[in-house]
RNA sequence: GGCCCCGUCGUCUAGCUAGGUCCAGGACACCGGACUUUCGAUCCGGUAACGCGGGUUCAAAUCCCGCCGGGGUCACCA
């Protein structure tokens, strides 16, 4: 059997798109469970700016997720050049064979002709097909014609008489009527090549034997089909994976939609959440990043397995049960009679329950790692921190458990870090756990216990507590929040002991202290 | 509108190829309870689906037909 061989053909727009990334992932599992060969190529035929600019955010997608290509981009490969752009001979010579075998025709129609048989077909509601004029051009007129310089495109000709039928691994049988299907321009007025000739030339070029790719393309398979059959290549195996649909919808996720998704009440909180964190990490705001995007999880500091095993559930199970994989896990299971024909709508709920189980299976030092991160970043501490502050945070971490689902969840623990006097008060909590409820007298006696207890520890406060507690002859709940809110200028957080062993005797006087002030 | 694809809890899905063990299983979300300290933490529990209508059959989520619904795509974009 031949080797499998799949291959990812992104565009260079600057950006990852998460549909595309599992896109990707599907044909990079595909490549790998048969110990294939992954390829990425380039189209980059209508690419006017900077290819190597756009194409930075993509590589670096691929990279942050452990994707690795056999051939493409930076790694070359036997049928290099792995850039559209650089492969006009190919396409010149694709081209002259159709053309030679009278399988394409050079146009002549101006775009103002189509435009009005397009109309025409319209107004009569009928499916437009393109008239071949130029196919009853006589050789004088044609000879002509390019004398003037006039501008033609190359059409494919369509076998009207046919149909065009393709075996899809997920779809099945799919059958077309090619009296339906208008002649595609293969080649544009400037000579250079249209996607779905550039695509089915190379594919048969670089003996791609998997097409995997998103449902949306269906439509143009019969067309790749035609033009494989007519070059003479042998028909890869296509596979139609569902399309990755808005959370909630069956609509394709788009980066065209970005307003609406805003008003998404899933999509939203992750809109809210980038609001909230990137002006603290010094990056502009969400408008140049949102969950569309790969470099959202990456800057907002989700991690790779998190992001791989929510993607590969796009679509694809492996049984009744499983939900956590890891990527070996998936490589092995993956076949592609696993795959759903339905569109899958992305959740980032199940991604970020996917992201707190894997970072809560991630080694404290690391966990520490991804934190520091984002708290150099807000400058809450140095850039390089000593052991002491390391272990500081870790404490905090394993205080927090899996209240730290993203690293950068870190910051919304700032009161550990930030200065007693810069410590921010959530108004609404003081108000109603201090002020209210006239606190002072009870903040002001459990200030002196803390004051003069010998040990300070999260379980020797807690005795405290208790024992305040009692002589005071009040209910914890009377006192403990208000405490809370004192310290940590917030109604919710860590355990109370925790909190206050971890900023430590001094921090607490001082914090009780001023915001007894306030009042 | 033409062509094509799809239709199981709110969501991701298992089951459908070889009809019964499915009054439909798991996960996320949600709701409730517990933790005599909060919580978006933890533990426990609960609600919730085979689009509709006909067939075939002793028996249908699973097979057949029709309908309805949703979506994709119709460029000298990819």
């Amino acid at each position: 059997m031949a080797t499998v061989r799949t291959r990812f053909a992104p565009s260079p727009t600057g950006y990852m798109h998460i549909g595309g990334m599992r896109t990707a992932l599907f044909n990079w599992l595909w490549a790998r469970h048969n110990e294939g060969q992954f390829i990425l190529r380039i189209d980059d035929t209508d690419q006017e700016r900077n290819v190597e600019q756009a194409l930075i955010p993509i590589l670096r997608a691929f990279r942050w997720l452990g994707l690795d290509w056999d051939e493409g981009p930076e790694v070359g490969g036997v049928y290099a050049p792995y850039f559209q752009s650089q492969r006009h001979l190919f396409y010149d010579q694709s081209k002259q064979q159709l053309l030679d075998a009278g399988q394409a025709y050079h146009d002549y129609d101006t775009p103002e002709q189509i435009r009005a048989d397009r109309q025409a077909a319209k107004k009569e509601g009928r499916n437009y097909l393109n008239i071949r004029r130029s196919l009853e051009l006589t050789a004088e007129q044609i000879e002509q014609y390019e004398l003037e310089g006039r501008p033609s495109v190359v059409r494919f000709s369509v076998p009207r008489d046919q149909f065009v039928t393709i075996d899809d691994a997920i779809r099945g049988r799919v059958e077309w009527d090619c009296s339906l299907i208008c002649d595609p321009v293969i080649v544009r007025g400037n000579g250079s090549p249209l996607y779905n000739f550039a695509t089915a030339v190379d594919d048969g070029l670089m003996q791609i034997t998997h097409v995997i790719r998103g449902e949306e393309h269906l439509s143009n398979t019969p067309i790749q089909a035609l033009i494989h059959q007519a070059l003479g290549h042998e028909l890869p195996q296509f596979v139609h994976i569902p399309y990755v649909a808005a959370p909630g919808s069956k609509e394709k996720l788009s980066k065209r939609k970005l307003d609406k998704y805003r008003k998404n009440p899933q999509f939203k909180k992750m809109f809210d959440k980038a609001d909230q964190v990137l002006p603290q990490i010094g990056l502009a705001g969400s408008r140049a990043l949102d969950p569309v995007m790969v470099e959202y999880y990456v800057r907002m500091g989700y991690l790779p397995a998190a992001v791989l095993n929510a993607l590969a559930r796009l679509g694809w199970s492996l049984d009744d049960k499983t939900e956590i994989m890891t990527l070996e896990s998936i490589i092995d299971n993956f076949t592609l009679d696993r795959v759903i024909k339905s569109p899958a709508g992305f959740d980032p709920d199940k991604l970020i329950s996917l992201q707190t189980h894997w970072i809560g299976q991630l080694p404290i030092e690391d966990k520490i790692d991804g934190c520091l991160a984002y708290l150099v970043k807000a400058g809450l501490i140095d850039a390089h921190p000593d052991t002491a502050v390391r272990s500081y945070i870790s404490e905090i971490l394993v205080a927090m458990g899996n209240r730290l689902k993203i690293f950068c969840d870190i910051l919304d623990h700032r009161e550990f870090f930030v200065a007693d006097d810069q410590l921010d008060y959530d108004e609404k909590a003081f108000e109603k756990r201090i002020r209210k409820t006239n606190a002072a007298d009870l903040l002001e006696k459990f200030s002196e216990r803390l004051a003069t207890t010998e040990t300070f520890d999260a379980e020797s406060l807690e005795k405290l507590m208790h024992d305040f507690v009692e002589t005071e002859g009040i209910k914890i709940g009377q006192i403990i929040h208000s405490v809370r809110v004192a310290v940590s200028g917030k109604s919710v957080g860590i355990g109370l002991f925790d909190c206050l062993a971890l900023l430590g005797r001094k921090r607490c006087l001082i914090r009780l202290d001023r915001a007894l002030k306030r009042l």
